[in-house]
DNA sequence: TTGTATGCGTTATCAT
DNA sequence: ATGATAACGCATACAA
């Protein structure tokens, strides 16, 4: 739609399968020099990893030194300590991961596991969750790209006796029967953006409904009375939870309006579509909510091409605050999530699960969200606003 | 600068701490009602994990014939391996990773360090790697945001016996130096976006050069001559060969124009204040090309400010295709890298590395890029091009 | 304080 | 075909 196309060569294309490198030689001084550079000290032979042992012998201690020592237990002489501290580090010493957790029934990983998923919400969640990982000295073993739930119950199966506990977001796909079958009774589990209270699992969501009802006060409170609504696809849990805000807060809000509400998928194209079936009304909105921000830039190039001036003529919002939010003309409206957050929190509450079992044990949390007001939706006198997770319900269920 | 700001609570203050719930509830059929549910089977005690003596244990077998069985390695009747697998089935049994890998020297996991990034390149990046990964039966342990050099090799270090080989993103900080002090010798890696050649890793480059090369002979080809360039970070791999591809193609492309640089880091804010700086010339260019998207949407709205028509008094390229790209307006022609593609290849080349020891080692690829021709750089007749990954250099050093 | 020995869960090498 | 047993690298209870 935005794009057309026709093909232009970026490369050079030249006889020799070698010869580009040439090229730019003859075009330039070659960038592609690079340095030569030998790595590491390669120790005689394959001994590519030193293991407790070789320190053990370098120190002249034993093995049960090296680990006390290099463990700081205590019961060790400082010198000796020196001297094993010394040795471990000129054979370049790292312990086995694999054989200490296998002792340790700790792996000092945690799992994520997630929908195929493109763009910022899955960076942003990774950052979040990764940074908070990291601060509590736990790694991150990644399982994100499946669509399918036969997938997705693989990488469950393989993240068994790798790591510690697993933060899951959930997806149409990746619901309640799915973790009761494939979630290892016992496993610490974070469950994100779930409908599902399932086991000793914590769940963290998004204040979906309260961020929808905030939005649609705004609009009310700047003047607009016949909201639209473009709704997101019914198996998706946010988009049921935005629609549920959606009407919850034009019933309080605007009692007695009669709902408009058109059904779109989250993506652009259903945006676009919905934007003209609400022009072609016989009443036409004076504002459109849509259910994420994807569709509202559908709608809004709807009603440029209609010629319709936004928000002179019709307000419009979203929900998600992607980047592309900010860069539309003009800037849009919308309801805010901080994604690095609720990696962050999912993290927190994870490492809770795993440091002290059953503690936050089938606890629902919600972390709320934003609204940023743009120049899309009228009465634009900007800002956003903040709040913080709250704990909603916490059974005692241990 | 887009947005301003008043606050606008988003969220319910309610007295009770519990009561947000409630209050929804009140408004409205009470979302938050989730479906109780037992997860698993919660064997007796805290036998949370069957392991390979349970299975032998109930199938009336040695570990031994469980461990043939289970691994297809023959050597058993179909009878008993079927005894075997229904036991570890009724188990819930799954093998113990850390300690099948402490024998098998093979943890089927890959690491990912990469530096503190945001936003679509990150995802996609992890996109095709993870994918890959999978397909090649790997996990994928990943390590990001990490700025600093000391963060970078405490991580690299924990990966010690966890993986199997790993893909660095190179960065100021993760560079030549730092890799021959940390990077373990023998393991596999492979290096992105990396100027150096490192030991027996392999490199996998983007083709800035070529990209920035061929939108300048798209930017001649339709009438421009004085073609300013915004450059990035001095420090930038990327930054420095985008920038020899512009003086490059502008040396061949439009001999005897004087040059114009002004230098920018990357930053949107950057290319505001160079779009600024290249209005109050003497002479105005006809054109301008940043050297990444983010600063040529700066650009983009220091003309639009000024009054100035893109691209009509001036045209405007950047180098990347961020999403954004495509909403400004007018559209951003620009440079487009397949960020996915870039992470299935160096997932390819590790496997590979890791698989046949050697194989691919020192060896240096380049991945190409396409340009996208949108309105923003006038001469629009759209579309893409493609190029695939060439082979640049691949000395026998083994 | 230090060393010896056992076991973590698995695969691999022998026997049988 | 099957079973006993030795690794793998580490931490730890126990002995010295």
């Amino acid at each position: 739609m935005l794009i057309t196309g026709h093909l232009a060569r970026c490369c050079f294309r030249v006889a020799a399968k070698v010869s580009t490198n040439i090229l730019f030689t003859s075009l330039h001084e070659n960038v592609y020099v690079q340095p030569t550079l030998r790595l590491g000290g390669a120790e005689r032979g394959r001994q590519v990893t030193a293991t407790i042992k070789d320190v053990a012998r370098e120190a002249k201690v034993s093995v049960a030194s090296v680990s006390r020592a290099l463990n700081g237990a205590g019961g060790v002489t400082p010198e000796t300590e020196k001297r094993i501290r010394e040795a471990a580090a000129r054979l370049r010493y790292v312990p086995h991961g694999a054989a200490r957790s296998l002792i340790t029934k700790r792996t000092h990983t945690v799992g994520a596991l997630m929908p195929d998923l493109h763009g910022e919400f899955f960076s942003e969640l990774i950052r979040g969750i990764d940074l908070e990982a990291r601060s509590h000295g736990l790694h991150l073993l990644v399982s994100s790209s499946h669509d399918g739930a036969e997938d997705a119950a693989a990488a469950l199966r393989a993240m068994q006796g790798r790591v510690d506990g697993i933060v899951i977001l959930s997806s149409p796909r990746v619901d309640a029967a799915f973790l009761e079958a494939n979630l290892p009774d016992g496993l610490p589990a974070v469950l994100l953006n779930s409908e599902v209270k399932a086991g000793a699992a914590a769940v963290l969501n998004i204040d979906n409904f309260a961020g929808t009802y905030a939005m649609v006060r705004h609009l009310v409170g700047v003047g607009h009375d016949r909201i639209a609504f473009v709704s997101g696809p019914k198996d998706n849990f946010d988009a049921r939870q935005r629609e549920a805000g959606f009407r919850a807060a034009m019933a309080k809000l605007a009692p007695g309006t009669s709902l408009r509400i058109v059904s779109g998928d989250f993506g652009e194209s259903s945006g676009y579509r919905a934007g003209l079936e609400l022009l072609a009304s016989k009443v036409r909105p004076q504002a459109v909510f849509a259910a994420n921000d994807m569709m509202a830039v559908g709608c809004l190039q709807a009603f440029k091409e209609a010629g319709i001036d936004v928000p002179g003529e019709i307000a419009l919002a979203g929900f998600d605050d992607i980047p592309i939010a900010r860069y539309v003309t003009p800037p849009l409206s919308t309801v805010r999530v901080r994604i690095a957050e609720l990696g962050k929190n999912a993290m927190d509450l994870l490492a809770d699960l795993i440091n002290r079992p059953g503690s936050s044990a089938a606890s629902v949390h919600t972390l709320g969200c934003d609204i940023v007001v743009r120049e899309s939706c009228g009465g634009h006198r900007g800002g956003t606003s903040a709040t913080t997770t709250k704990k909603i319900h916490r059974p005692s269920n241990r």
